[in-house]
DNA sequence: CTGGGGAGGGGGCCC
DNA sequence: CGGGCCCCCTCCCCA
């Protein structure tokens, strides 16, 4: 009996010695397979990093030479010895928004909420959705550009100075991208930093600025949860949180820029937090756009921008003007500036955006076409995301650019930017300074500049950067028209359309042409009618 | 030239 | 105080 419990008792060791060998093996083998497994999820996802980024170069490739096409036509259409900033969505109803205003947004693919760092961006070229931008700059102001200013036209990509490419950086390794101090390596970082330069706007550049620098930190929040279910419908969010409620500006600022700042807490973002971002060179030499992922982000998603193609250079071909558009600025000259824009990415949309930082940075640089910072900056789809208005960037040149000849917007603005900051208006606009007395209207008021457009009409294309323009629209669809004229039967869907036709009863004919004393019912006739009669504009 | 349709931007008010 | 909404003014386009 004992011998038959000895022998049980060896047994019983003997199983567990060969268990404890299988187990070893299996976790050997787990371990061997994983690490394999790894391996090749990867290297699979290194192929499609390079996939994406070739299909995103190539894209923007077509962009480019789209938009130097509709560069070509605006120079046409330019206007001499003027100056007219324009900024219209036009014409999408009619199917003729086709590129007319170079208005290019990449968009997020369909049924994702939020972006993430390894998700294909595609150009959404054939919306409609075209906001322009154009600028059309006397003579004297390109005389005034000094001899690094050359007329040129854009033919762009045979000609290695237009040409673009982008590539990799390290984290904070971009040349005119100050390094955050405080940025993690464990929390990785992409740069975005597409630049196109301009001759004219370095002529520009050059009567605002001599350097500039600009980045764009945006501190970025835990990811939350997309709540959006249905995001093309939602509002967007609202106002930042309030303790970031203000748009913290800071760095070697437009002269405007700085003292509308000065005192608004110079809070410097280091970006501490994770981000998504490019950064993107031109290489004459490698025009292939090599768009490489400086990082691998992490797991976590990223509300991507679409990097809509926001401006547009083109070059009056008599040297007259510079009709700056919507997607590139080119620059010619000896040492041309080139625009970095250093754009941290990646807010989260559950929770806004707590506050950017902007600074400029000209550098000069050769051979380097950039796209505009707004380029890189328009990155978040107003199309297909109904991002809040928090995921806008942009750069403060481009309406440094813009707002400096912008009479109808001044007009419309109230001043413009220089009129904006004061207690009651405190909230500012990262794009023009312009500010609000809320948050949610500068939110809403800087999709002017993003394009932002986050109200899709569900019976057509529409897109809406504010919720009472669906409103309104959807009476096109609806039919509905609640504005009766009291001394005839017609109706009509606006008010103001009311009250305009409501002249033809009373004979009202408010605006007088000076010239000729001749008077007309809307200021838009008497506009036409100076414009054909007597040359004003 | 006139009138209407429709859209963009912004201010104000109410909850 | 923020969000939503309404309204106004303005502009462009087209018939």
């Amino acid at each position: 009996m004992a011998n038959c419990i000895v022998f049980h008792t060896q047994i019983a060791s003997i199983m567990e010695v060969l268990a404890n060998a299988a187990v070893a093996e299996i976790c050997k083998l787990v371990d061997d397979d994983y690490a394999v497994f790894r391996l090749e999820i990867t290297q699979s996802q290194k192929e499609n990093r390079a996939l994406r980024r070739k299909l995103q170069l190539q894209e923007l490739k077509v962009s480019r030479e789209r938009a130097e096409g509709t560069m070509r036509e605006r120079v046409l259409a330019s206007r001499p010895r003027s100056v007219k900033i324009l900024d219209r969505y036009r014409g999408m109803a009619r199917g003729d928004g086709h590129l007319t205003g170079g208005h290019r947004s990449f968009v997020k693919p369909a049924g994702h909420n939020t972006w993430r760092d390894d998700q294909p961006i595609t150009v959404d070229e054939g919306s409609g959705t075209s906001t322009q931008h154009v600028i059309m700059i006397e003579s004297a102001d390109i005389e005034a550009a000094g001899p690094g200013f050359k007329q040129e036209r854009s033919e762009g990509e045979e000609d290695p100075r237009h040409s673009i490419d982008i590539q990799t950086v390290a984290t904070g390794g971009a040349p005119a991208a100050p390094e955050d101090p405080t940025a993690s390596p464990a929390q990785p970082r992409t740069r975005r930093s597409i630049t196109e330069v301009s001759g004219m706007l370095n002529a520009v550049l050059k009567s605002e600025t001599d350097t500039k620098t600009l980045t764009v930190t945006q501190r970025l929040l835990p990811t939350g949860s997309d709540h959006r279910s249905d995001p093309e419908r939602l509002e967007p969010l609202g106002c930042p949180p309030a303790l970031g409620s203000e748009y913290l500006l800071y760095g070697n600022l437009s002269p405007r820029t700085i003292q509308s700042h000065r005192d608004s807490g110079d809070v410097l973002e280091t970006g501490n937090n994770p981000s998504c971002s490019y950064t993107t060179e031109m290489d004459p030499d490698n025009m292939p756009l090599g768009l490489e992922r400086q990082t691998d982000l992490p797991t976590r998603d990223w509300n991507r921008y679409s990097s809509s193609v926001y401006s547009e250079g083109c070059l009056d071909k008599k040297g007259e003007g510079l009709v700056v558009g919507e997607v590139t600025v080119k620059v010619e000259g000896d040492a041309p500036p080139t625009w970095n824009a250093d754009s941290h990415l990646g807010d989260e949309l559950s929770q806004g955006r707590d506050f950017l930082d902007y600074s400029e940075s000209l550098e000069t640089n050769t051979n380097v076409v950039t796209h505009s910072p707004l380029h890189a900056l328009r990155h978040h789809d107003p199309v297909s995301t109904s991002m809040g208005p928090s995921d806008s960037h942009g750069h403060v040149f481009f309406d440094q650019v813009l707002n400096s000849n912008n009479r109808a917007r001044a007009q419309t603005q109230g001043g413009g930017a220089t009129s904006g900051y004061s207690k009651e208006k405190r909230f500012l606009c990262m794009f023009c300074n312009k500010g609000f007395s809320c948050s949610q209207k500068v939110e809403r008021h800087q999709r002017v500049h993003t394009g932002e457009k986050p109200f899709s009409c569900t019976q057509c294309d529409m897109r809406f950067a504010q919720a009472g323009h669906l409103k309104r629209h959807q009476r096109v669809h609806t039919g509905e028209k609640p504005y009766n004229c009291t001394q005839c039967d017609m109706r009509f869907a606006q008010a103001g359309d009311l009250k305009r036709h409501q002249r033809v009863h009373t004979g009202e004919k408010p605006y007088s042409c000076p010239q000729c004393e001749k008077r007309f019912s809307e200021r838009s006739y008497l506009r036409i009618h100076q414009q054909k009669n007597h040359s004003t504009l």
